[in-house]
This record gives structure tokens, C-alpha cells and sequence, in this order.
DNA sequence: GCCAGACGCGTAAACGTTAACGGAACCAGG
DNA sequence: CCTGGTTCCGTTAACGTTTACGCGTCTGGC
């Protein structure tokens, strides 16, 4: 209630002891008796003392060091979180932050060993994708014993310990799609497939429930087949995908909630259906720019990796320089590109990268960026 | 390229002048002859000298004051981009910011008093919404003399020297709208008709025009009918509505690009034509929320009014600041809300909502809020 | 020649926190 | 009794900026 923010001086006076004193029992410090920070600490609570970050800052100096663990970027995907990390880190006021960005070539495959560098060289936090949740999550649960704080970006890892996850709202994607898929195919009856990754994802299985939920509820008309599984490989995809028309001659439309769109879209080409199919996909990169503008691909649930980035650095941050997580959980909801907006989306990721570009090349601390986004 | 960033006292030194000396300069303060001046201001120039931040603040404690100038909340619309406004106040890591909310009745009616206030009080910066460019011109040219900037939400005020402007994309928001009437009405031919408040503002000419064009390129089958403007006068729209229902009896679909859209639905329920009509719709008030469920509305351009609010902030503040402006444009790709993904809103909305009365009622410091949001 | 006032400049005390140093009190072993 | 080692605690110098104060020096007016 008390105009002024209170100080250690207040809650030094308030106990007649000393600055020094109280620093230490705040910060658990040897030096000082059980009896003392007890006191001091009790005091603390009942001044509402909250610590003057630009004091603390101005006189430590020191810079955290947040790890960032990521998939190489084979596509886009990543090198967007990435870049909304850095761009999120850059508007930080106090510029105390380092950021490491440790990436693994392949799903699974360096995952663990760049997860364990993080740790050893004592990193103050992690952001992570954990592709493989499951094994993962011994790693986060090692990182939590060690005072380190991570967030999970785009998959979770359930019952890890993890500070927080940032990812878009499965619910949200899934019944969207859903949506257009129902409107897109109209009144005839038909058949909608999907595919996943992985039903043991979380995540997807979530997404796949989603759009199974909304279809059935408002479009009794089409009949949704059993997830079909990809595991992000290319042939798989194809395969499957060319299966699914043989068997399947009603089909009205498919929805790949993968990054393995263009191998499903090859096999309708090849097949024939292009013109029948009602397809929808996940996330956008060049190779699938054409298919958009040509109508093949109706819409796309883009999954704003930039504001996944973006939204996972602000959450560690503002809990390694505050103490508080307000959010484990940031749910985003997904944007929809089609043939009309598609050209707002694609200036907008060039115009990001070209910034990051020109960045990288000068480094000109007053040159002003062509533009900002929408990450927070 | 040195690793310590330079200092007032390395300038200094440098100048073999004095600290005082070196601030003064830099900040335009008298007591510093002209010659002094130069050499301070090259020389910070050359060494490439940035304030530090958390330093200024420790020392000076002044707090920034911003005013926001918006409509009072009739719908939520604005009272959802004070909350983001509010939201993104509250994570700046220095706590030296002061909001102070002049809200106007009603559109055009107290708009440049409150301006003038603000003015008057000698605010640091503001946040406005210019429901009458033309008029606010005039005053945001006065506020940038006395050296406040300006950010103007959701309209821009065009050469008026205004630090900045965020809003949707007008792009991107009428041809997705576009995008998606042609899909849901399909092959059939039909007149497309759209309302607009008034076509004098920019905006709305942008966003008719890109609803145009998209419908044109890839919908040839639709006609697009002359933009009906209603002032967002609800009987004006219910009126128009009817007299189009009447005059056009081949009409497809509906584009309300304004608030009024309630007096559009009552219409077409009145002439019977809720199950003919695809409408499609702007923004998300609870007004609208039946009739999304029920699926007379196909599709709502969510303008995503907090996000608005949160960039805004930012941008004003960050220029605050470190007297940068790095985007003097953000446009935000808009949100499409659907049957199937409106609870996701509807959630993230009551959410929010009930964060900020809790705040209100007890303030307390340590609570965790429930949910974070994508503003940025 | 002297007092006012103006101007240019240096000095120093804050701001709240961290980190390092030094002292007081106590107990052990020699 | 002295030395060496704990354990606890008070003091103080940073960190970089802002702000207030005060000292010269120069000018013009009496």
C-alpha cells in the first residue's frame, strides 16, 4: 500500500540489522543464521519487498545465458522460432541476455547429447523442442534439480517439471480445420482423412480428436477415416497417401496436420484427384507456396513459429528476472492462410529474414528495421 | 566492437572534459557552450555510445506517463485493448510506466478534448484511436510539436506526423474474407454484398479493395455489389440491408466489415433469408455469439483488438525508451473465428476478463495469473 | 573598481543492489 | 595466553546516470 517500493534498507531498519544481512537471507547465502533469515525473510513478505531489477542489473552485471535447443532448420519452421527468439530477446530492456542456440540435424537425433551440454556448461534456462517427449523428459527433470528452468515449444513434455509449454491451441487448429473442411466440401457425402505424425504425441492426438469432434458435431455428412500416420518421412507419406485413394474412392478431403504435405499433394497429382480433393495442410514454406496459389491446397493452418519463439523467451525470461511464471501454458491460436492473404504472409517472412540478414552484415545498432511482427 | 559498452565517463575522458559536462550535451541541457556540444555529441557517435537503461532509471525514478485515448467501451472492442494495453504495461521490467485511460463516449464526441488534456497534462506519449482522422490530424500535429509521440490503434491519421500506426491488415483481412465467401458459396453464381462504416476512411477503401480484388481473381462467378456504408448507425444497416435484400434477390453472401452487424443478421432473419445468405462478419462481442453457434454467421474477421493494444504499447514504448522507432507499421494478421474454434476465443476472453477484475479487486503481487496471452 | 548576473564547467550525492572485506565473538588445540 | 579457524554480521565500494550545488570567469552597469 505504501507509495515508495520498500528496499532492503526498510526491511534492514525494520529489523536492526543490516543490508548486508538481509541480501543474504534473501538469497540464501551462507553467512547468516537460520534464526536471522527466518526473520528476514518473514519481514520481507509482510513489506511486500520486491527487488529493484535495475538496481540489481546496474549492480551485478551479470547476463543470463538461456540455451536454446532446436531442430536444424530443414524447414522454415524453425529458423521462424529462432529468429522470434532473437527478436523477442533484442527488446528487452536490460540487454543481460545471451542466447545459445544448439541445434540437432534430425528428429531424435542429438537431442539428448545437446540437452545435456546446455546443462553442463550451466546455462540459466533452456528452450526446447522435444521431439521425442518421452525421452526427453528424464533430461528436463535433470535440468529442474539443477535450478534450470525450461520451456517447451511446440510439443510438450507432459509431467516433466518443465517451467512452461508455448504452442499453438490444438482445439483451436483442429476445429478450424474441421470447419473448412465442412464448408469447403459442401452439402455431398464423402469421406475426410487425416494425417499425423505420431498418435503418441499428445499434441497430435489432440488436434486429430479436435477435428473429429467439430466435423461430426456440424457435418454429419462426412465421414472421417482413421488417422493415418507418417512420421514425417517423405515415402511413408506418399505411400500412404496413394493407399488411402485406391481404397478409399469417396474421398472429399484430407487434412495433413504434418510438414509432409507436398508428397501427399504429389500422390492426388498423380492420381488424379487434384481437382476433387479438398486439401488442407499445416504451416507454410516455399515449396508449398505454389500448391496455395494455384488452389490445390485450399488453406493452411499456419502455426506462427515466430510467436512460439517469441512467447517462449518472454515467459523464461520474465521467470529468471522476476522469480514468477504467471503462464505455464500459452496457447496460440493459429492463422489461416489461403490463396488471398497468402502474399501478407509470405512479404512478411521475407521482410523478417531480410532484416535479420542485413542485421547479421552490418550490425548497425541505429539503423530502424523495416517492420515489426506480431510475435508479442 | 569493444566488449564493455562506453559510458558518459569514457566520453569523458576521452574530451578530457567532465562527466556533467557530457550529460548535458547529450540531452540538449543548457549549461554546455555549442562548441562542447559538437565534440560530446560526435564523440558519443564515434564511440557508439547507449544510454544504460537501468542505470537512467535507478537514478532518475521519473515515470513515463502515457495517455490512451479510445472509445468507451459500447462493445469490447476497446475495452479488450486497454487490457492489452495494461498487459503489456505490466511486463516491462522497469515498473516506470504510468497509464492513464481518457475514454470518449461516443465517436467523435469528446475525442479532441480528451486529445487536448492530454496534451495539456503534458503526457509523454499517447495511444489514440482516430474515429475521425481528419479532424485528429490537426492534434497529433500539435502533440508532435510539444514533442510527444504519437501511436495511433486500429485507424491511421495520414500525414499527420504520428510516431506510428498498428492495425489489421486491411490486406490481408478483405481477402480472406473474400477467400473464404467464394469457397463456402461455391460454384453457384450470386451477388456478393459488402458494408463498410464510411468509405472516407482509409481503411475501409483498403480493405473494400482487397475484398474486391481477391473476389474478382479468383471468384468470377460472384458480382460484387456497391459497398453499403451505415455509419455504424443501427438502423441505418438494418435499413440498407433490408432495401438490398429486396432490390437484389440473387444476393450470395454478406461482408460486414463494421460492428453493425447484429441489425444485418436481424435483417436477413426478417426477409427469411438466414439460410440462403453466407455471412461473414467482423470482431467477437458476445451479441454475436449465438449466432456464430448457430451458424447463420459462417465466419467472424476477429481484429484481435488486445494484440492491437499490446503492439502499440510497445512501439510507443520502446521509442520512450531508447528513443528508437524500429516499425512505424505493424499489421497484424486477424484471427477467423468459426463455429468450431469460437469456445477456444470465447475462453481466452473470460479469461483474460477475470484476470484483470481479480487484479483489480485485491492486488496481489504474487498471485499467478491464469493464462497468458499472444499479444506479443 | 565593485557588485550582479549570466554562463560554462567540475564535483558529489543520490538511486537499490551486489560482492568483497574486515571485525567481533566464540571455540579448539598448542 | 596465543594462534588459527569458524560463524555471523556490519560496512563499503562499486555499477552508470541524474540532479543539485558551487566555483570560476566574463560581461555590463553603476
Amino acid at each position: 500500500m505504501s507509495r515508495t517500493p520498500t528496499t532492503l534498507r526498510d526491511i534492514a531498519k525494520a529489523l536492526g540489522t543490516s543490508i548486508g544481512s538481509v541480501h543474504r537471507a534473501l538469497h540464501d547465502n551462507p553467512g547468516v543464521s537460520q534464526m536471522t533469515k527466518a526473520r528476514v525473510q518473514q519481514m520481507a513478505r509482510t513489506l511486500g519487498y520486491r527487488p529493484n531489477l535495475a538496481a540489481r542489473y546496474l549492480s551485478s552485471k551479470k547476463t543470463l545465458r538461456v540455451s536454446v535447443n532446436t531442430l536444424k532448420g530443414t524447414t522454415s519452421f524453425w529458423d521462424e522460432v529462432r529468429s522470434g527468439i532473437r527478436q523477442e530477446a533484442a527488446a528487452i530492456l536490460l540487454e543481460n541476455v545471451e542466447i545459445e542456440f544448439r541445434t540437432y540435424p534430425r528428429l531424435g537425433e542429438g537431442e539428448e547429447e545437446s540437452f545435456a551440454a546446455a546443462i553442463r556448461d550451466k546455462v540459466d534456462g533452456i528452450i526446447t523442442f522435444p521431439s521425442r517427449p518421452q525421452v526427453l523428459r528424464s533430461w528436463i527433470r535433470r535440468a529442474s534439480r539443477a535450478q534450470i528452468p525450461v520451456v517447451c515449444v511446440a510439443t510438450d513434455a507432459p509431467n516433466s517439471g518443465r517451467l512452461g509449454i508455448v504452442a499453438v491451441d490444438t482445439l483451436a487448429s483442429g476445429s478450424i480445420a474441421a470447419d473448412l473442411m465442412g464448408r469447403f466440401v459442401g452439402q455431398r457425402e464423402g469421406s475426410i482423412a487425416i494425417t499425423v505424425f505420431d498418435m503418441a504425441i499428445t499434441e497430435h492426438a489432440e488436434k486429430c480428436a479436435a477435428f473429429e469432434n467439430t466435423l461430426r458435431t456440424f457435418y454429419p455428412n462426412l465421414k472421417l477415416l482413421k488417422p493415418i500416420e507418417d512420421h514425417d518421412v517423405e515415402s511413408e507419406a506418399y505411400n500412404k497417401a496413394r493407399k488411402l485413394f485406391e481404397k478409399c474412392p469417396d474421398l472429399a478431403g484430407i487434412y495433413v496436420t504434418t510438414e509432409a504435405s507436398i508428397p501427399v499433394l504429389h500422390a492426388a497429382r498423380d492420381a488424379n484427384l487434384q481437382e476433387r480433393l479438398t486439401i488442407i495442410t499445416t504451416d507454410l514454406f516455399s515449396d508449398l507456396v505454389p500448391h496455395i496459389r494455384c488452389g490445390a491446397v485450399a488453406a493452411t493452418i499456419y502455426q506462427r513459429p515466430r510467436a512460439q519463439g517469441g512467447m517462449a523467451f518472454r515467459m523464461l525470461h520474465e521467470f529468471l528476472a522476476e522469480g514468477v511464471n504467471r503462464s505455464h501454458q500459452v496457447a496460440l491460436a493459429p492463422h489461416l492462410v489461403m490463396r488471398g492473404n497468402l502474399d501478407f504472409f509470405l512479404q512478411r517472412q521475407s521482410r523478417e529474414s531480410a532484416g535479420e540478414k542485413k542485421e547479421k552484415a552490418e550490425q548497425p545498432p541505429e539503423t530502424t528495421r523495416a517492420m515489426a511482427e506480431d510475435v508479442v
